[in-house]
RNA sequence: GCCCCCAUAGCCCAAUGGCAGAGGCAGGCGACUUAAAAUCGCUCCAGUGUGGGUUCGAGUCCCACUGGGGGCACCA
C-alpha cells in the first residue's frame, strides 16, 4: 500500500490513509446537529444486502449517490445521507446452513466488512444514522407495523393457492416470481394450497396507480411504466348470469359488456371452487372427465401455463347459463385459460371479439356470433378475432351503437335490472408476506385454540428470534421456528391458556418498505420513527438505486407510505420525490459473474487505481442510468486526469485569500461559465458532462499557467480552487489534497460551490454566423448588442456570402441578432 | 402480440431547432530523456442507422422502416 502507483502524480494510497481519520474527526456529514440552519435535503441510497464485501455494482451506485449528496452539501444544504443494511433474508441463512453457523455471525461480519469498505470508499454517509434490519431494535417495529396493519384489516390470513419455490422451500410473493421462476434461485415455481399472511395492497391499487402521475418527470419513465403495467387496472362490468338448476347466478367480469349478445358460452376456471360445484351437478361421465382434467391442470406449472401458443383445453360441464340480455342458453365449460384468482374466475366467452375465446370455440366447435362490425375480415373464416371499434349488430337494443355507447348502455340496463354493474379489476394481487424460513422477523401473532389468532400486545414487542443453536435451519417446507419449543409455546395473550406462536417470518421486503423513515430516529426505542423528524426531513428528496427494484421494493414502499399516511403517522403519500436509477457494471457486454469468468474485483481496482479514480470512472463513463462496460472505460485515464488536476494545485503561487477580482479576465470567465454549467449538469444527473467540464477547466488552467498568465495570477487560484471544490464530489481525496496544497484548512467537501457571477458571464462579443440557404458561409465577431442592420451590413460586405448569392433572387432574410443571419434565395 | 427507450468518429460519449465535437479512451507525430516510463504539445478520424416530411435552417420535431435494449403478456 506504500507503493507509488502513479509515478508523477500523488500517492493515492498514502493520501487515502492520511485523510480518513481527519475526516472522521471533522464529522463533515453529520446531519443531526442542533440549531443547524441550513435547508434540509434527504438523499438516500438503496441499502445493501450484506452478502459479502462491496462489489463493482455497489461502487457505481454509491459513487453516484455520493455525487448528489456531496453536491447538495457543497451548495449549502444540511444533507441527510444515511446508510444501513437489509440484513435479513435467505442468503445469510443458506450460508449459515452450509457452514453450520448462526446466520447472525455471518451477517454481522459482512456488515462490518462493508462498513469498512464504505468508509475507505469515502462515502459521505452520516454514520450517526445507521440501521440493520436484523437488529431487534429495528424489527420490533416491523412487528408493530404488522399489528397496525392488522388492526386496520390490512393484514389477514387466508388459504389459497400460493407460489411455492421447491428449492427455497418457502412461499413467494407474486412479485418474486419472474416468468414462472423463483427470482432468487430460478427454480420452477409450483402452486400449493396454504394458509398464509397477506397485506391488502389491492385496497390501495387505485391510489398506487393514480399517484404515479404525480411522479411523472421525477421518476424514470421506465419505472413508472413498469409499475403501471404491474398494477394493471382494467375497467368493464360485472354481469350476473342466471344458471339453470342453481339458485345463485354466476357473476362474470368483462371489459366488453358491449359484446354481451355475442357471448356464446361461459368458461369457469377449472381449479376454482365454482367449477367443482357446477360439475358436482353433472353426469357421472362429466365428473370423471373433469377430475382427470383437473389433475392435469394442477400438475402444470406456471412455465407451461404461460406458453401463449398452447392449445386450448377444457371440459363441457353440460350445464347452462342464461344470457341476461338475449335470454339465450349458453353452455358452461371449465378450462385452464381462465384464472381462478382474477376477476370472478368465470367469463362470458365472446369468440368473435376475443382471440382466446375464439381459439377455444374453434377447438370445440362452439358457435361464433359477430356483434361488432369493425370492417375487419370475418373472424369465423380467418380465425382472428376482431377487437376494433365499430357498429353493433345482432345485438337487440344495442344495435347501431358504437363501442363506447354500447358499453355505457349495456351497463345502464344491467344496473337498472340489478343484474350487473360497472366494475374494475387489477392484475395486482395482495402481497403474500409469510415465509417458512428462520432469518426474518417473527410474525407477532399467537394461535390459541379458544381465541383463534391473537395479536401480541404492542408492549410485549419485540418478539425476538430464538437462537439458531439447536435448530435445524435446512429448508423443509415448514418454519424452523416450529422446533424452538420454548419459544413457540406461550400463554395466550388474551385468555392465558397454552397457545403457540405463529412460526412464519416476514418477507424481507417488509423491512425495506419503511426503512427510509427509521433513519429519522434510528435508535428510538419508543417509536418506529419520529413523526416530528418526518415532518422536517421526509419524504426522501432524492432516492438512488438500481432498476431491479422498479416493481417490488418501490411498490411496497409506496404502499406502506400510503397506509402510514392514512394512519396519520406521516403527512405525505409518496415516499421518494425523485428517483435515479443507475445502470449496471458489466464486463465485456455481460453481467459479471464467477462462472462467466469475467468478474472484476472492486478491491483489486481500488488497489490498482485508487478510490478516487474508480469513483471518477463510475461518474464519467456515461449517463448514470446507462450500463457501464468496464472493458470500455479507463480508470488509468481517470487517475491520469486526477494527477493533472493535483499538479495544477502545486503550480498555484498566489497567496490563499487573494482577491480574485484582479485576475486574468478570460480565465475568470471560463471559471464562472464552468460554475453555471457544472451546477446545472449535476442537478440534471449529467455527471459525465460535469466531469468533462472539470477537465475542460483544468485544461484552461494548464494553458494559463504555462502561458503568459502564469501560476501567480489570482484567476489561476480561483480556477484551481473551483476545480478542487467540484472535484470533491467525485474524487474527495484528491480534492482534499489539492485544498491543502492551496493552503486551506481541511474540509473541501463543505468549502462551497458558488453560483456563477453573472457579471463574469456577460460576453462583450460573440461569433455570429452567416448562412445562405441554411448553409454556413461566413462568421463575424460582433458585439453582443449587434443589431439586425449591422448583421445585414456584415453579410453585404462578405465576399463569401455575396459570391454564394450572386445571380440569385433573395426570398427573405432571417436574422437572429446577434448570433445569426440566414439569407434565403428563391428556387 | 401490446407498450416504452435508444441509434453521433475505431471505442465511451457531448451538442436551449442555428458553426456536428465539450471531454475521454485507443491510434499517429513531436518535445523532454542515454533510453524507457511518466509528463507536455500537436494531430488523424464521422456528417449523426435507413427513407420520407415539417422548417429559412433538423443530430434535435413528426411519420414509416431497420437494428439494439427493456417492460407486460391466456388478466377476460
Amino acid at each position: 500500500m506504500t507503493q507509488q502507483i502513479e509515478p508523477s502524480g500523488p500517492n493515492f494510497a498514502a493520501i487515502q490513509e492520511k485523510w480518513l481519520p481527519i475526516w472522521d474527526s471533522l464529522r463533515l456529514f453529520a446531519s443531526g446537529n442542533e440549531g443547524d440552519k441550513r435547508p434540509k435535503k434527504y438523499v438516500l441510497d438503496m441499502f445493501p444486502y450484506p452478502s459479502g464485501d462491496l462489489h463493482m455494482g455497489h461502487a457505481e451506485a454509491y459513487a453516484l449517490g455520493d455525487v448528489i449528496s456531496r453536491y447538495w452539501a457543497q451548495r449549502g444544504f444540511n444533507v441527510m445521507h444515511p446508510i444501513g443494511w437489509d440484513a435479513f433474508g435467505l442468503p445469510a441463512e443458506n450460508a449459515a446452513i452450509k457452514r453450520g453457523l448462526d446466520p447472525r455471525g455471518w451477517t454481522y461480519e459482512n456488515i462490518e466488512q462493508q462498513r469498512t469498505s464504505m468508509r475507505r470508499y469515502a462515502c459521505s454517509f452520516d454514520w450517526d444514522r445507521v440501521l440493520r434490519t436484523c437488529d431487534p431494535i429495528y424489527y420490533r417495529w416491523n412487528q408493530w407495523l404488522f399489528l397496525e396493519f392488522y388492526k386496520k384489516g390490512l393484514a389477514y390470513r387466508k388459504n389459497s393457492m400460493v407460489n411455492w419455490c421447491p428449492s427455497c422451500q418457502t412461499v413467494l410473493a407474486n412479485e418474486q416470481v419472474v416468468g414462472g421462476l423463483c427470482e432468487r434461485c430460478d427454480s420452477v415455481v409450483t402452486k400449493k394450497a396454504l394458509t398464509q399472511w397477506f397485506f391488502k395492497v389491492t385496497e390501495y391499487a387505485d391510489r398506487l396507480l393514480d399517484d404515479l402521475d404525480t411522479l411523472e418527470g421525477n421518476w424514470p419513465a421506465q419505472v413508472l411504466s413498469m409499475q403501471r403495467n404491474w398494477i394493471g387496472r382494467s375497467t368493464g362490468a360485472e354481469v350476473d348470469f342466471a344458471i339453470e338448476g342453481r339458485e345463485e347466478p354466476i357473476t362474470v367480469y368483462t371489459t366488453r359488456p358491449d359484446t354481451l349478445y355475442g357471448a356464446t358460452f361461459m368458461v369457469v376456471a377449472a381449479d376454482s371452487d365454482l367449477a367443482a360445484e357446477l360439475v358436482a351437478g353433472s353426469d357421472a361421465a362429466v365428473r370423471i372427465e373433469f377430475q382427470a382434467y383437473l389433475g392435469e391442470v394442477k400438475k402444470s406449472n406456471d412455465i407451461e401455463r404461460l406458453a401463449t401458443d398452447r392449445p386450448k383445453t377444457g371440459v363441457n360441464t353440460g350445464r347452462f347459463a342464461i344470457n341476461p340480455l338475449s335470454g339465450e342458453r349458453l353452455p358452461i365449460w371449465v378450462a385452464d385459460y381462465v384464472l381462478a384468482d382474477y376477476g370472478t374466475g368465470a367469463i362470458m366467452a365472446v369468440p368473435a371479439h376475443d382471440q382466446r375465446d375464439l381459439d377455444f370455440a374453434r377447438t370445440f366447435g362452439l358457435p361464433v356470433t359477430v356483434v361488432v362490425e369493425t370492417g375487419e375480415a370475418d373472424p369465423i373464416e380467418t380465425g382472428v378475432a376482431t377487437v376494433g371499434d365499430g357498429v353493433l349488430v345482432n345485438s337487440g337494443i344495442l344495435n347501431g351503437l358504437n363501442k363506447q355507447e354500447a358499453i355505457a348502455k349495456a351497463i345502464g340496463i344491467l344496473a337498472e335490472e340489478g343484474r350487473g354493474k360497472a366494475a374494475k379489476n387489477f392484475r395486482l394481487r395482495d402481497w403474500l408476506i409469510s415465509r417458512q424460513r428462520y432469518w426474518g422477523t417473527p410474525i407477532p401473532i399467537v394461535h390459541c385454540d379458544a381465541c383463534g389468532e391473537v395479536p401480541v400486545p404492542a408492549d410485549q414487542l419485540p418478539i425476538e428470534l430464538p437462537s439458531a443453536e439447536g435448530l435445524d435451519l435446512s429448508p423443509k417446507g415448514t418454519s424452523p421456528l416450529g422446533a424452538a419449543t420454548d419459544w413457540v409455546n406461550v400463554p395466550c395473550p388474551s385468555c392465558g391458556a397454552p397457545a403457540k406462536r405463529d412460526t412464519d417470518t416476514m418477507d424481507t421486503f417488509v423491512d425495506s418498505s419503511w426503512y427510509f423513515l427509521r433513519y429519522l430516529s434510528p435508535n428510538s426505542t419508543t417509536e418506529a420513527f419520529s413523526s416530528e423528524a418526518a415532518r422536517e426531513w421526509a419524504p426522501v428528496d432524492q432516492y438512488v438505486g438500481g432498476v431491479t427494484h422498479a416493481i417490488l421494493h418501490l411498490l411496497y414502499a409506496r404502499f406502506f407510505t400510503k397506509v402510514l399516511n392514512d394512519l396519520g403517522y406521516v403527512d405525505f403519500s409518496e415516499p421518494f420525490t425523485k428517483l435515479l436509477n443507475q445502470g449496471m457494471v458489466l464486463m465485456n457486454g455481460s453481467a459479471m459473474s464467477k462462472s462467466r469468468g469475467n468478474l472484476v474485483r472492486l478491491s483489486d481496482q481500488l488497489d490498482e487505481h485508487g478510490v478516487d479514480a474508480i469513483r471518477l470512472t463510475m461518474a464519467f463513463a456515461g449517463p448514470p442510468e446507462d450500463d457501464i462496460d468496464w472493458a470500455d472505460v479507463s480508470p488509468a485515464g481517470s487517475a491520469k486526469f486526477l494527477a493533472r488536476a493535483w499538479r495544477a494545485a502545486g503550480d498555484v503561487t498566489s497567496a490563499v485569500g487573494v482577491d480574485f477580482a484582479g485576475g486574468n479576465l478570460e480565465l475568470r470567465r471560463a471559471t464562472h461559465a464552468f460554475l453555471r454549467d457544472f451546477n446545472a449538469n449535476i442537478e440534471n444527473f449529467k455527471f459525465n458532462v460535469g466531469v468533462a467540464k472539470i477537465m475542460e477547466l483544468v485544461n484552461a488552467v494548464r494553458k494559463a499557467i504555462d502561458g503568459s498568465v502564469g501560476g501567480g495570477d489570482a484567476a489561476v487560484r480561483e480556477a484551481v480552487e473551483t476545480v478542487a471544490n467540484a472535484l470533491s464530489l467525485f474524487a474527495p481525496y484528491t480534492a482534499e489534497e489539492m485544498w491543502a496544497i492551496l493552503g486551506h484548512e481541511p474540509g473541501v467537501a463543505l468549502a462551497g460551490l458558488p453560483d456563477a457571477d453573472p457579471a463574469l458571464l456577460v460576453q462583450s462579443t460573440v461569433t455570429a454566423i452567416g448562412q445562405v440557404d441554411g448553409k454556413l458561409r461566413d462568421t463575424f465577431e460582433v458585439s453582443v448588442d449587434a443589431t439586425e442592420a449591422e448583421l445585414q451590413a456584415l453579410a453585404d460586405s462578405s465576399d463569401v456570402i455575396q459570391r454564394a448569392i450572386a445571380g440569385r433572387e433573395i426570398a427573405k432574410v432571417i436574422v437572429r441578432a446577434p448570433k445569426l443571419i440566414n439569407i434565403v434565395t428563391k428556387g
